[in-house]
DNA sequence: TCGACTATGCGACATGTGTTGACTAATTGA
DNA sequence: TCAATTAGTCAACACATGTCGCATAGTCGA
């Protein structure tokens, strides 16, 4: 049974590399096009080291990014449901300031070209973070037949597309405060007499 | 200027067999696992010929699901906005049973180890296709400050998100008419006061 | 400080990847 | 039917891919 690359400050240094290199690779390169021998000299690393760490490209990847994903779903959850209708609450315009500020790499993922270990990541977390809060806090009654899962999902795909979207399309047409009202005014559209309680 | 391939009846032959095997493929392992190699043997084809017609798994795969993305996205812009709320359209409940249909198919694709290509593209074509719906007809008037383009990308991202988790998560738990209205309910959820003219 | 891990480096292996050039054979138009 | 066109086959190439076993060196507990 093989304790596999625990905390080993030597396992640590080398992953560090690693999600340093293959960023840059990214930031240069379509995700197709960079290849673990690559990797592993940009990283100054053994080509067979890094098997031992991530089967994959893509793996590495979504690991060097598990920080912005953590963000952006921390900052979906954030936002209070009830805020007025007219104004997209401050979480959500950080959000999507978050996603400006490195729209290249969110285009590059979620594009054709992309990570589908990412994406299911990004949608995963936002749905698990969006389920515990709608179960915890309260929803509005419009929702109360659909399950909580459902709307979560629901929720975590609707931010993916219009993510997606709006950083490969038409990011110099739409500036950040325009896509996070509009958003945000989809998703308020219908529960308009706030809370239920 | 190569007139590469057009419709010379040895290609379509070619890149049918090659569509024909790759969904066998698919249907037996993950995309990843899935090698050109095998590919050409099991289409009876040569490797060279392989990259004649597409470049790599993931475009060959997509382009033998376009009939699946296009079946999808025509029932999503076929729902009338205006259905009551306590029952999905006929078009969605048909686009769920089609899903439901091919449900380890749209797994695969979906889940961490699919293809981003295909999931984009499933995106694109749904975003088109919704917003010419709701270019041409009329939307509920909640929705006027929000860009057409926006909007789109908002429900075919739901859409998507809402079908990834119900195929692989709990498709056991939840039937088909179930999924459909859910989100017929989810996306409802607001205009109830019907069209706007 | 010493001895037991164990991550990493290294070289090698079979296999897969794109690509090329020359040859074969199917298709099409005249 | 014949000639021109072009998709397909085939062999070969340099390179990337996973995966070995073994040697080296960094790390941690005693």
């Amino acid at each position: 049974m093989s304790a596999v690359h625990s905390d080993d400050p030597r396992a640590q240094r080398t992953r560090a590399r690693l999600k340093a290199a293959v960023l840059e690779l990214a930031a240069q390169q379509e995700l197709a096009t960079i290849t673990m021998s690559a990797l592993a000299r940009r990283a100054e690393v053994n080509r067979a080291t890094v098997y031992l760490h991530y089967p994959d490209v893509d793996s590495l990847v979504t690991d060097a990014l598990e920080d912005a994903v953590a963000t952006v779903a921390r900052a979906a959850a954030l936002c209070p449901l009830d805020a007025p209708r007219d104004r997209a609450p401050l979480p959500l315009e950080e959000l999507f300031e978050h996603v400006a500020a490195n729209a290249t790499t969110y285009a590059r993922m979620l594009g054709p070209q992309g990570s589908a270990r990412f994406a299911a990541r990004l949608r995963e977390r936002l749905t698990a973070e969006l389920a515990q809060r709608f179960a915890g806090g309260r929803r509005p009654a419009v929702w109360d037949d659909v399950p909580v899962e459902m709307h979560a999902a629901y929720l975590a795909g609707a931010l993916v597309g219009v993510v997606a979207h709006w950083v490969t399309a038409r990011r110099e047409h739409v500036p950040t405060e325009e896509a996070a009202l509009a958003f945000w005014q989809l998703f308020r559209s219908g529960s308009r007499s706030t809370t239920t309680d």
